[in-house]
DNA sequence: CGCTGGATTGAGGCGGTTCAATTCGCGTGG
DNA sequence: CCACGCGAATTGAACCGCCTCAATCCAGCG
């Protein structure tokens, strides 16, 4: 039943069933995307769609890691969202695209052409209301990042970053930053510097070690969410 | 059928007739909410709905200044947004409101259960495309507001603000600011002084005049976006 | 006229930025 | 296998913008 296999872009239905396995358990709304998707990989540094282009399809992330990012017209960027395994990316939108997704890993994720999904929309009421709540859960996030920008300390911020990220560590407990502190900065408003110290504060505090540059692991959990403060 | 507790609240066709051809110029999609909204009126100070409140319905705002705030646990509040005139609030919700609506100052706004709603997203297709591009358009707004936290100094913000207000501008050109400094300053995420004093850089400068403590006129607007620096 | 809440103005301190210098991590090639 | 080199990350020091605290001003109103 399981055909994890990685390879340039295929449609196969097979594949699908795996994916339905993998992420759409039996029954939920997105049962109906199951047939729709094409797979595809892409290498790590490759856009998979870009901030204006035409918003011809909606992606799912099967595996790996992005960013989607602003452009600013003075050339800076801004990272708006690290999306996490199983999420859409680009449903959200209009017709054209208002941001740009790229990968920071090799990853795999299923292509979904907008008509399709379209006629679903129209068709399968329960698929709707699905779409419609992940994009609210979406503003709902913005919202709540808008406080944090707004309101909160270096720590808290970095605090907060390692927590949001916490549950998707892999066995062995501890958490990976597929991404560049570069992009970590950027992402929660500050200076590349200021998160480098950051981690060193909760490094010496003892809430956190670091196995490996991009591998940290979560000492004391409380000592973390005292360090976040109130959301 | 319908008889909210608060505030005055009639129905008529009359009325949303009146709201048709205010807001909704025949043939676009929301047509097909004429006649199946309440005209509730709500006094300053009131709130219109409440975060974590049942979202059993959604508003048009048709006259009058909203804030949508979020409550942080510590009693702290995040203003969120000030809708204009026309804009719908509280639909782009799961099953609860995540965040709360509250009225700046007296204003008119039209009620639609959201029950009425579902059924006319599942009948007529261009509608339920229009409310995605409304959805759509809110998460664009709350990515922008993101770049603007991240990275912006209290001048570029303040001039952002007024230039984002600049349509709203009454018959003799002047902006109306019918929220507090203290609304504003935790709106833009700065404290209420650096409001102030950027207000008064910006009068010293003369890019703006202030003809009272709410109304500003915009003298250069030039000068107004060059203060709010590339977007 | 005095009261009250919001807005303005001033002085001082702190957190985070900026600039600069190392160090670290890791792939590459000798 | 180790030396090398380059980009990324860390560390240090000085600076600056914004926040904080406090005093004052102002408009609206009984």
């Amino acid at each position: 039943m399981l055909q994890p296999a990685t390879g340039t872009l295929t449609k196969s239905h097979a594949q699908t069933v795996w994916l339905k396995d993998a992420f759409v358990p039996t029954g939920l709304p997105l049962d109906v995307l199951a047939g729709a998707g094409t797979r595809m990989t892409v290498k790590r540094g490759q856009e998979i769609f870009a901030e204006g282009g035409d918003a011809d399809a909606c992606y799912r992330l099967a595996e790996g890691s992005v960013r989607l990012v602003k452009l600013m017209v003075d050339g800076r960027r801004q990272v708006c969202a690290f999306p996490r395994v199983g999420d859409f990316l680009g449903f959200e939108t209009d017709d054209e695209h208002y941001f740009s997704a790229e990968a920071i890993s090799d990853c795999t994720l299923v292509r979904y052409p907008r008509r399709i999904v379209e006629t679903l929309l129209a068709e399968d009421k329960s698929f709707a209301r699905h779409l419609r709540k992940i994009t609210a859960r979406g503003l709902q996030e913005a919202y709540q990042r808008m406080v944090l920008l707004c309101h909160k300390s270096a720590q808290e911020r970095v605090a907060w970053f390692l927590l949001d990220l916490a549950d998707r560590a892999d066995a062995d407990g501890a958490i990976h930053l597929p991404m560049t502190r570069t992009d970590i900065a950027n992402y929660l408003g500050m200076a590349i510097e200021t998160v480098s110290r950051t981690l060193g504060q909760l490094k010496q505090s003892g809430a956190i070690a670091q196995k490996s540059l991009s591998r940290i692991q979560v000492i004391d959990r409380d000592a973390l969410e005292m360090a976040r403060g109130e959301v």
